[in-house]
DNA sequence: AATGAATGAGCTTTCATTCAT
DNA sequence: TATGAATGAAAGCTCATTCAT
C-alpha cells in the first residue's frame, strides 16, 4: 500500500535515472556498479531495486527518456511553418546540444547506447522503436522539400535522412572523444553541404558530364548509377 | 632460441586476435568471457596469456590492427594519381567495407570500441594516435583539392575530414543496428552531397543571399557567420 | 543509520578472524584458500569481502589483533609494584600460552606471521609497530631492575630484552614442530639462566679473569669485549 | 642415456637450488613461481624438472642442504678437545652467521621453512631429522660440562638444548626484521646469561632462599618447584 | 517504502607441471 | 638433455540482486 504521493514516486525514480546517467557518462555501464549508482543517488539498494527490476531495466529507461525528449523535439520541428524551417530547428537543435558542455554526459551515455544496443536485445528493440519518430519526421520534411523542389527530385528521403542521422551521430563520437573540440567548423562544413544539396539539382544540369563520371566509379562497385 | 617459428607465435597471435573479436562482435567486449574466448580460439586459458597479459589487452590488440589496416588503405590512397582518385579510393574501399556481409564482425566491434574507449584511457590514446593517420591523409587530399579549385576554397579541411568521417561512422553504427539495410541508396545520396560541394564553389557565388541568409541563424547561435 | 547493531558487526568480524584463524593454523596462509575461510566462517564471499577488502588484510587484522592483546597484556604487567613480578608476570603468562593446548593454534599462526612479514611490506609495518609496546616495556623494566641493582649494571637494557623476545619466540617455534613438548623443563632452564642473571654482577666480579677469558674468544671475533 | 659427467649434473643441482634460494629468500616459497626460479637459474622450465620433480622438491632439497651444513659444523665442534670449547665454537659460528650480511639469504629463507614445516608434513619430517644431529650433539656437550662440574647438576640437558636452539632461532627471527640490527650487544647479553649459567650452581646454594621464592611462583603455575 | 548485510555464481588471471620437438 | 609453448585446475575477488528488518 503505497504511501507516498505520485510525484514523490516519480521524482525518484528520476533522482534514479539521473545518477544512473552520471555513473554510466563517467565509467560506462559494465564499468558502473550497481553500488556506484546506489551512492551517487544517496539511496540504498532496496530502494533502488523498488523502482526498477535490474541493472538492464535502468538503462533501458534511460534510452526510453532520451528517446521521449528526441520526439519532443520532432513534435516542435513538425509544428513549424515550412520544412526547411523544421529541419534547421533540428539542425540547430542538435549543433547545441553538441556544442553544450552540460550535454557532455548526455553525449556519452548515448555512444554507450549505440554499442549496448548491439548486445542486447531489449535495448535495441526500444532503440529501434525510439528512432523511428525521428527517422520518420526527417524523411517527411526530405519529402516534402523535393516535393516544393528546393532540393532535388533524385533525392531518396530516407537514405539522406539516414546520412543526416549518420553525421550526426559521427560528430557526437567525436565530440567526446574530444572534448574541447571546437564544433563551429563542422557546422559551417555541414552547411556547405546543406547548399551544395539545396541548389545541386541546377547544378548537375549544368554539369552533368563531370559530376556523372567520377563518382560513378564509386557507385559502379556498388552497382549504382550515378545520379543524374 | 625458441622451439617454435616466429611465424607459428604470430599465428597464435592472430588465431587469438580472430577468436577474441568473433566473441566481442557477438556479445561486446564485457558479455564475452575469456572463457569464451579461450574457447573460440581452441587453446587454453595459459596459452592465450602467454601471448596478452589480460583481456584489456587483447582488446586494444584489436584496435592496433584496426588501424594498422587503415593506415594500410590510407598508404595505398596517396599512392593515387591525384586527391579526388585517392578519396575515390577511400570512399570505395569504406562503401565496400559496409556493403560486405563478412565484415559485420568488424563493423560491431568497431562500435564496441568507440564506446570502450569513452572508458578506457589506454584504448583512447590508442584511438586517437590511429585515427591521427586518416585524418591527417584527408586533410591533405582536401587542401589539394582546394589548392586546385575542385571545391571551394572556403572548405575547412580539418572540419570537412571530420564531417567525412562522422558520415562515415555513422552509416557503420546505423548497419550494424540493421544487418540488412542497403547500403546503395546511401551511397547515391552521399553522392549528391559530394557533387554539391564540388561544385559548391561557384553556386554559392551564383546566389549568395540566399545561401547566406537561412542557415546563417543555425550558424548565428554557434557565432558564426554563413559561408561567402 | 545501520540496519544491524555495531554488536553485530564487531561479531561478524570476529566471527571471520576467528575461522580465517583455524583456516591459517591449520594449513598456512596459502595453503588456505578463500573458500576454506568461507566455509569455516559460515558465511558467503561476498559477506567476507564486506568486512576485509583482501585476504591479506585478514592477516593483518590477525597480527593487529595479537598487538592488541600483546599490549593489553604490557599493560597490566605495567601495573605491577616493581619490575621483577611484572617480568615473573610477563613470564608467566608467556609460559602459559605455551603449554595451553588450546592456543595451539595462536602458535601456529604466530610462526606463519614471522614468515609472511618478511615478504609482505605491510605486515612487516604492523609487527615492528606491534612489537614495539612489548620492547618497551621490557626494556624500562629492565632499566629499573639495572637501577635498583637486582640484576648487573653492566647488562645492556635493549640487547636482553631481545634475548628475552628471542628465547619466547624459539620456543613457541619448537613447541609447534613438537606438539607433546613438556614445556615444564624449559621453564626450569630459563630460570637458571634468570637465577644466574640476577646474581651474576657479583659472581662475575669473584671470578673475573676465568668468565673474561674464554667467551672473550666468541666476543673478540664480533670486536666485543667481555663484560667486566 | 646420461652423456653428462656427475660433475655436470651436481652443478646443475646446486644452480637450481642456489637460484631458488635467491628467490625464496627475496619473496617466500609462495610468492616465488617456478617462472622465476627458472629465469634466475637461467634455465629452462624442462631443465629444471629434470632435476627436481616439483617445487616442494626443491624446497625439501634446501632444507637437506641446510642440514647437511649444520650437521658438518657439528662435526667439527664434536672433534673439539673440550665441551665447552665446542660449544663456544659452535656459538662463535652461530653468531658469525649472524652477523654476516652475506648470509641474509640463508637467514631468512630459514624462517620461511620454519613455517613452511609447519603446514608440510614431508618437510616437517626433513626438518625433524635435520635437527635431531645438533639437539644429540649440544645435549652431549652439556652433559659432559655437567659431569664435570662446569655447570650445575641440576640442569636438564636436553631442556637447556632447546633454550640454546631456541635463543638462536629467535635472534635470526630479529635479525631478519630488521637488517641493520648490531648484534654485539646480543653476544654481550647472551655472554652474560652463559656466565650465570656456569656459576649458577654454586651462586644458588650461596643464596637459596631468594632465588627459590619469586621464580617459584612461575614454575608453580607450571607445577614445577624452584631449582634447588 | 526504505535499509543494507548477505548471497553465490561467475569473473579474470595465475602457475606448477607436461611433453613434443 | 634441454627447450618453452601449452595445459587447466583453482585461486582471489566482484557485484547484481535479495530479503529480513
Amino acid at each position: 500500500m503505497p504511501k507516498v504521493s505520485q510525484e514523490h514516486l516519480d521524482s525518484r525514480r528520476r533522482q534514479i535515472l539521473a545518477a544512473a546517467n552520471r555513473c554510466f557518462a563517467r565509467v560506462g555501464f559494465h564499468n558502473a556498479t550497481m553500488q556506484d549508482v546506489i551512492k551517487e543517488a544517496e539511496l540504498s539498494a532496496g530502494a533502488i531495486y523498488n523502482y526498477f527490476p535490474s541493472k538492464e531495466d535502468i538503462i533501458i529507461a534511460i534510452a526510453d527518456e532520451r528517446h521521449a525528449r528526441e520526439a519532443e523535439i520532432c513534435r516542435t520541428a513538425e509544428s513549424e511553418t515550412d520544412p526547411f524551417a523544421a529541419i534547421k530547428y533540428l539542425a540547430r537543435t542538435f549543433f547545441d546540444h553538441l556544442s553544450d558542455e552540460g550535454q557532455e554526459e548526455e553525449r556519452r551515455v548515448g555512444v554507450q547506447l549505440w554499442a549496448e544496443a548491439l548486445n542486447n536485445k531489449r535495448l535495441l528493440k526500444v532503440t529501434r522503436e525510439g528512432s523511428a519518430e525521428p527517422h520518420r519526421v526527417l524523411v517527411k520534411l526530405i519529402e516534402q522539400m523535393r516535393s516544393s523542389g528546393e532540393i532535388p527530385r533524385e533525392i531518396d528521403a530516407d537514405a539522406m535522412t539516414r546520412v543526416m542521422i549518420a553525421l550526426f551521430q559521427g560528430l557526437v563520437l567525436q565530440k567526446c572523444r574530444q572534448k574541447d573540440l571546437d564544433i563551429r567548423p563542422y557546422v559551417q562544413a555541414v552547411l556547405f553541404l546543406a547548399e551544395g544539396l539545396r541548389t545541386g539539382g541546377q547544378v548537375r544540369r549544368v554539369k552533368p558530364a563531370k559530376s556523372r563520371k567520377t563518382p560513378g566509379t564509386v557507385a559502379g562497385r556498388h552497382n549504382l548509377r550515378s545520379p543524374s
